[in-house]
RNA sequence: CGGGGCGUGGCGCAGACUGGUAGCGCACCUGCUUUGGGAGCAGGGAGUCGGAGGUUCAAAUCCUCUCGCCCCGACCA
């Protein structure tokens, strides 16, 4: 545990692994491309489960659970969403001791055993809007993981709605980026930009996917989730009809929305410094972590006696607070070990402390000690962490900001793609040729091409050609 | 799938070229001293060296095969 961490400016790929394994998010497990993921990380994903569950059920939507396990055929019933998707497929071919009559695909994504449900429940548009999420396990089979960025298998919520009208359908699919976007900001303290994705990024069986991207603190960027309007894809695909009131059968209109525990990966990645993980206090397993301080015995019951009053009422006042009175570690370790786990605030209390009726107050971010009164300590540290939640928000808006830059010419995207300085937002002629061609040359994609009409004609960065609006390009996870 | 790396006490590694009783650091246990930025000393426990064959009087070390994981690239949330 001792170990020191990689530098982020040494080899940003060692340092994320480092802190990873070392805070004990998560550890590799016996199986290529599978991780175990440990309490500390496990509580930040509850947390984050909360949060989003709660905004599920506010926008109306219900939880329910569809199996592991997907007929292949259901798979090939959409066209462009198997093209997509059979390469990384993990396919059951044995039970019970017999071959498959049939093979069963595990999920990479539901909405082919959904949508065969949903053929079954909808009649009428009566039944609609269908809105329905489900919190589960999912496997793809990547050639190349990365803990909590691209494992086999990764936990995720997918929301799959099913409604009357194309209207209602982006309606809901807007309103879903929204919820991600909020979440990421307002709890995560991720800033993320929103859009559409390019025809080549979009989801496999999509008419149109939406995303929030973010920059990560290497500069480059992380999709942290889409939302999908699906039009009637997959109505056709499994023949999904609802009667409406003028009696005339029309095809359903369909979105699916997903964030995963890549968000953890995002988290560590936006907020993490070369002492570790610095968690978002809305979201942080610990938000506060009392260390005492002591010598003799008599000093210890004195020290631990005023950590358990103050820690009861933090408690009250609903703060998540840890009191590490293991005997056999050092102050000075504690510290470094609570700051490498980025729990944002630090209180520690010992004989002098107690003589002035302080405590001692050490932030995660700046780190400098700063003296507070016991009176009313509570209600303090719940301010310091509403400080602190918009401090790191602000810190990592700023880092946006620092690293976006408006190109117009070839040769300096090139230039700036290389290091990667950050986000470049050019023009660009909308054809997948010259966005294939981009791509190629410098390993940048269109990460989003931002809503709204804000149009304002140029030239194509690449090409030349004329352009109506400027798009994210950036190198991504 | 290509390229690279690694498999030796719980963790991180050395030992291998040149075969000869398996070692170091951290962690762990005991004791004493310590405790406001990763403690010190003393003592102690723990490894059939990824697996299978082979060469040899003798293999962690040499040969053959094999399994697994990680990293870097092509595909992707």
């Amino acid at each position: 545990m001792a170990k020191k961490l990689c530098k982020q400016s040494q080899n940003f790929s060692e340092w994320y692994n480092g802190v990873v394994l070392e805070a004990q998010l998560a550890d590799y497990s016996g199986v290529r491309g599978c991780m175990v993921i440990r309490p500390y990380g496990y509580e930040l994903w509850e947390n984050m489960q909360r949060v989003l569950d709660g905004m599920f059920k506010e926008t109306g939507h219900q939880n329910a659970y569809f199996p592991l396990l997907i007929p292949e055929s259901y798979l090939k019933k959409e066209a462009e969403h198997v093209e997509g998707f059979s390469p990384e497929l993990a396919v059951v071919t044995h039970g019970g001791g017999k071959v498959l009559e049939e093979p069963l695909v595990i999920r990479p994504t539901s909405e082919t055993i959904i949508w065969s449900m949903y053929r079954k429940w909808i009649m009428s548009h009566r039944d609609l809007p269908l809105l329905y999420n489900q919190w589960a396990n999912v496997v793809r089979w990547e050639m190349r993981t990365r803990l909590f960025l691209r494992t086999t298998e990764f936990l995720w919520q997918e929301g799959h709605t099913a409604h009357a009208t194309d209207s209602e359908a982006q309606e809901e699919t807007m309103r879903m980026l929204g919820v991600y976007k909020t979440f990421a900001e307002e709890y995560m303290a991720v800033p993320v930009l929103v859009g559409v994705k390019s025809d080549a990024q979009k989801f496999a069986g999509a008419v149109r996917t939406y995303c929030i991207e973010a920059m990560m603190r290497d500069r480059k960027a992380l999709q942290a989730g889409t939302s999908h309007n699906l039009g009637q894809n997959f109505a056709k695909a499994f023949d999904v009809t609802y009667q409406d009131a003028d009696g005339s059968r029309q095809f359903v209109w369909a979105t699916s929305w997903g964030v995963s525990t890549r968000l953890i990966g995002a988290l560590v990645m936006t907020h993490g410094d070369d002492r570790g993980l610095i968690m978002p206090p809305k979201l942080a397993p610990i938000q506060v972590v009392f260390v005492p301080i002591y010598r003799s015995d008599d000093e210890k019951s004195a020290v631990l006696a005023q950590c358990q009053k103050l820690l009861g009422e933090a408690k009250a006042a609903g703060l998540r607070v840890h009191l590490d009175d293991r005997d056999q570690m050092r102050p000075g370790w504690k510290f470094a070990q609570w700051e490498l786990k980025g729990v944002p605030l630090r209180i520690e209390l010992g004989p002098r402390d107690l003589q002035k009726q302080q405590v001692t107050l050490v932030s995660r971010l700046g780190g400098q000690k700063t003296p507070l009164p016991t009176d009313g300590l509570a209600q303090l540290l719940l301010q310091k962490c509403d400080e602190f939640q918009d401090a790191l928000f602000q810190r990592a808006l700023e880092f946006r900001e620092e690293h976006t830059y408006e190109v117009d010419d070839w040769a300096d995207f090139k230039e700036r793609i290389r290091q990667p300085e950050g986000f470049l937002n050019c023009h660009w002629d909308g054809t997948a040729e010259t966005e294939a061609a981009i791509q190629e040359q410098t390993k940048a994609t269109i990460r989003l091409i931002p809503l709204g009409d804000d149009a304002r004609e140029g030239r194509c960065v690449y090409s030349g050609k004329p352009s109506s609006k400027r798009v994210l390009f950036a190198k991504a996870y």
